[in-house]
DNA sequence: GCGACAG
DNA sequence: ATCTTGTCGC
C-alpha cells in the first residue's frame, strides 16, 4: 500500500493548520458498497530517545478472527506534538509501514480521532486521504466535541456533538461494560453507522476494537528484540 | 482573556 | 506517548 496523495511534512504549524482545511475537502463519508473482511489496525509510539516515530500495522480477519501479518517501522520526528495537529508527526511512520502490507485490507483503524476534531480532518482522515482507502479513528480520550455519557453496558452509544450544535461528529461506544468508552469517527469512505458497528464486532473481550489493541501491543515492543503479540 | 487540548 | 507495582474488584 502507498499514499496516492504526496506531500511536505516539514512544515509550519500554520502551513500545516491551512493543509488539512485543504485535504479536509476531500474526506468522503460513504457508506462502503463491498464487504468488509480484512481489517488493518494502526498505531504509533515515539522512540524513547524521542528523535524517531514507530508505527505499527496488523491486518485483522474478522471472518475468522485470526491475525494476518503484523509490521513495524520507523521514521524521523519532523514535528511537535501539538492537539489537532498529530497527524504531521505520526503519518511519516504510518506509510512507511503500511509499504509492508501483503494482505491489502479493506478498512484501516486508526488509534486517534477522524471528524471528531476542531476542522474536521483528525489522523484517520489524513490517513485515509492519502491511500484514498476507508479508515476510521477509535480514540481513547476526547479531542473536540460534547457528549453524555452512554449508559454502563456494553454497547451502549452516545453521540459526539459539536458543541452547541446538532452536528453528529462520532459516536462514544461502551465497548465493555464498565470500562471507559472509546470515541469513534469517520476518517474516510465509511460512514459513522458502519464505524459503529465495526468497532462492537471487533471488541468485547478487551475495551479496543481487536486490530487496534493488536497494533498497541505490537508498537509498545518498538525497542525490544522479541515479540509476543498474543494477548 | 481563559480554559481545553488525540498520541 | 512516557514515568510506574501491587492491588482492588468483577
Amino acid at each position: 500500500m502507498e499514499a496516492v496523495i504526496r506531500h511536505k511534512w516539514d512544515l509550519s504549524i500554520t502551513d500545516a493548520v491551512s493543509l488539512q482545511k485543504e485535504l479536509a475537502t476531500k474526506v468522503q463519508i460513504i457508506k462502503p458498497t463491498s464487504k468488509i473482511r480484512y481489517i488493518g489496525g494502526i498505531d504509533c509510539a515515539p522512540s524513547h530517545d524521542k528523535l524517531r516515530y514507530f508505527a505499527a500495522a496488523v491486518v485483522w480477519d474478522l471472518e475468522h478472527h485470526e491475525l494476518m501479518e503484523y509490521h513495524l517501522a520507523e521514521a524521523p520526528i519532523t514535528f511537535p506534538y501539538i492537539p489537532g495537529l498529530l497527524s504531521f508527526r505520526e503519518i511519516p511512520a504510518i506509510l512507511e509501514v503500511v509499504k509492508n502490507i501483503k494482505h491489502i485490507p479493506d478498512l484501516l483503524i486508526v488509534d486517534g480521532h477522524g471528524i471528531a476534531h476542531p476542522r474536521r480532518f483528525g489522523i484517520a482522515c489524513h490517513l485515509g486521504v492519502l491511500l484514498d482507502m476507508p479508515t476510521f479513528g477509535c480514540g481513547k480520550s476526547l479531542l473536540f466535541g460534547k457528549y453524555n455519557e452512554p449508559s454502563i453496558e456494553r454497547g451502549s452509544i452516545s453521540p459526539l456533538m459539536v458543541k452547541n450544535t446538532n452536528t453528529i461528529i462520532g459516536n462514544v461506544i461502551r465497548t465493555r461494560t464498565k470500562v471507559k468508552p472509546v470515541i469513534v469517527s469517520v476518517g474516510n469512505k465509511i460512514d459513522l453507522e458502519t464505524a459503529t458497528e465495526l468497532t462492537l464486532s471487533c471488541s468485547g473481550k478487551f475495551r479496543l476494537p481487536e486490530p487496534t489493541r493488536l497494533a498497541d501491543n505490537l508498537v509498545a515492543q518498538k525497542e525490544t528484540k522479541n515479540i509476543y503479540l498474543v494477548n
